[in-house]
DNA sequence: GGCCAGGACACCA
DNA sequence: TGGTGTCATGGC
């Protein structure tokens, strides 16, 4: 991914900044509850999502020990809204079992290098360089970028046509080689671009009062 | 009523 | 490596 953008990315998250103020972004109250979000949002909107998250915490499973006891037609049944639920169940069941042997507030998790850490997490069955990173930067607080559809769709209305298919790997080391890593930027960086593009950059965008609008090629192209 | 939404994996060439 | 089918709900 070296096709050029109109600015460098660090301008472009600073706009961003500057046009929506600090994000706090946080896509959950708990450890924990990032942690099933992240897996329950895969593909799907985040309002079903927080349908799901809101009968697991009915339910009073968005507690580690009740959540790891809760038996399968449970948290079907919970998770349902969420769509695919009996993917999201096995891929749920894989990463509780991985995180079980350590519980969420091991030192581990904050020890292990990035690297290494994120190796585990993509060995788990159902978690993919996506939801690992959103783990690692939301749940545990580690230094890496997210990168997501509205990502590459950001990317794609700056001019960098490439980025639609560039391969998750390239974009965020082009992402991460323009940034610092700072926990506290990227986790803004990327609950910038969410709030960006859900108000700019859907199927049908609107460009007004779009604060990157003079750097976008789509609204240049109508 | 069709389209879309914050992926990942199996399978294939 | 890269393309395709699959998994499913709910809002617009």
């Amino acid at each position: 991914m070296t096709e050029p953008l109109p600015l460098p990315i660090a301008d472009l998250i600073a706009m961003l900044l500057r046009a929506y103020g600090p994000q706090h972004w946080w896509p959950g109250e708990t450890r924990l509850e990032i942690i099933v979000g992240a897996v329950l949002t895969q593909n799907t909107n985040w309002r079903n999502v927080a349908r799901a998250i809101d009968n697991l915490q009915a339910a009073g499973l968005l507690d580690w020990p009740a959540l790891l006891a809760a038996d399968d037609d449970t948290l079907r049944e919970c998770i349902r809204p969420s769509g695919f639920y009996n993917v999201k169940l096995a891929r749920l069941r894989a990463l509780l079992g991985y995180l079980a042997p350590w519980g969420l507030e091991h030192l581990r998790f904050a020890a292990l290098p990035l690297d290494a850490l994120r190796a585990e997490l993509l060995d788990v069955h159902g978690i993919g360089p996506e939801t690992a990173d959103s783990i690692l930067l939301y749940a545990f607080g580690r230094a890496t970028l997210v990168v997501d559809a509205y990502t590459r769709r950001l990317l794609v209305r700056l001019g960098a046509a490439e980025a639609q298919r560039a391969s998750y790997a390239a974009l965020r080391a082009r992402l991460m080689a323009a940034l610092p890593p700072d926990v506290a930027l990227y986790n803004e960086a990327h609950a910038l671009i969410v709030r960006h593009a859900k108000e700019h950059c859907r199927a049908k965008p609107r460009c007004q009062g779009c604060p990157l609008q003079m750097h976008c090629a789509y609204a240049h192209g109508h």
